[in-house]
DNA sequence: TTTTATTTTCAATAATTACTGAAAGTTTAA
DNA sequence: TTAAACTTTCAGTAATTATTGAAAATAAAA
């Protein structure tokens, strides 16, 4: 295979994943054209080797910087802005896992524990609701603290811990 | 809070978390109706329940059925099809586990092995599609892996053992 | 059989989400 | 200043995804 037909591969599998995941496609092919490139792009070179306007690229690098999952580069001499995108998958996966966290799990963990505090406890359908609403609080709990154990956490040592119980 | 406010407001909960993580709104939303009803409930009353049409429910029960998220039940001396939705939450997790790492982590390491196999492997350019590819694909790996840990193990082993590493 | 109850399918439509392109805004250089 | 280079915004539009509802298919009962 040609490299550049293995990098449009990329992207377009980049892509796809991203939006299975709940994620822009446009955000994360944006995410994969900078992380296999060797230098930092303009918005005009991903306008182009994306064929995407300047709106949806502008719109979606703000995002990706927002994730910390791409930076600024300033190149002296050069008014324009550039962009690299991080290269390190475990530095991804925690950036990615430290937005979700915070954007999707607190925000249900908080609402699960308002949802505990019901009248009339006492009836057979309320006992079935409170104990799978708790069951799910527990559970999101322990998601909740494995996430921030992986922020903490070096790749090997993470891996290492849960891989070894395979063995 | 009154029982049926704090059960509307986790069906809704949970089919926003569900549309959050590209999972369809309406079968998040019947699968949160399975889990906190005491008894299996009808096509017609998954209907009611949730305001929407037969083809919708349908549609959405067939697919949870194929997860594995909710299950057939036959009444006796009745027609119709009744249906119960897993309750505990750590068999949930596994099942939705399963069936994504079969439906996208699977096809895309595949694919990424795929393209470490380039022509002109020398140039810079590609040593650095290179790396990020190669990088990507032993993360995938590892994800991959500890899903099938996690698939073997019971709860309380598999996040003893990643949360004892916070202390 | 024929009738009735129930489930499935799918074309049409609605709702949601993403994208474009041009105008407005901002920054730097002359 | 003014002009040029660049970035941001956003109304309009396009593309995608989800839903409806009625007809067709299937299954059980009469």
């Amino acid at each position: 295979m040609k490299l550049e037909e293995a990098k449009l591969q990329f992207i377009q599998a980049w892509g796809k994943l991203g939006s299975e995941w709940g994620i822009n496609r446009t955000m994360a092919q944006i995410h994969a054209l900078l992380m296999i490139s060797e230098k930092p792009l303009s918005t005009e070179e991903i306008m182009e080797g994306l064929s995407i306007s300047r709106g949806n690229a502008n719109m979606n690098i703000r995002e990706l910087l927002n994730w910390n999952l791409i930076h600024k580069v300033l190149v002296p001499g050069d008014r324009k802005e550039y962009f690299n995108g991080e290269k390190d998958i475990w530095e991804v996966a925690k950036r990615i896992a430290r937005e979700r966290k915070k954007r999707e799990i607190e925000p249900v963990l908080q609402e699960l524990k308002q949802l505990q505090d019901i009248e009339d406890s006492n009836s057979p359908e309320a006992k079935q609701f409170l104990a799978t609403v708790k069951n799910i609080h527990g559970f999101a709990d322990k998601i909740d603290k494995s996430v921030e154990t992986m922020l903490k956490a070096d790749e090997n040592w993470f891996f290492g811990s849960i891989l070894k119980l395979l063995k």
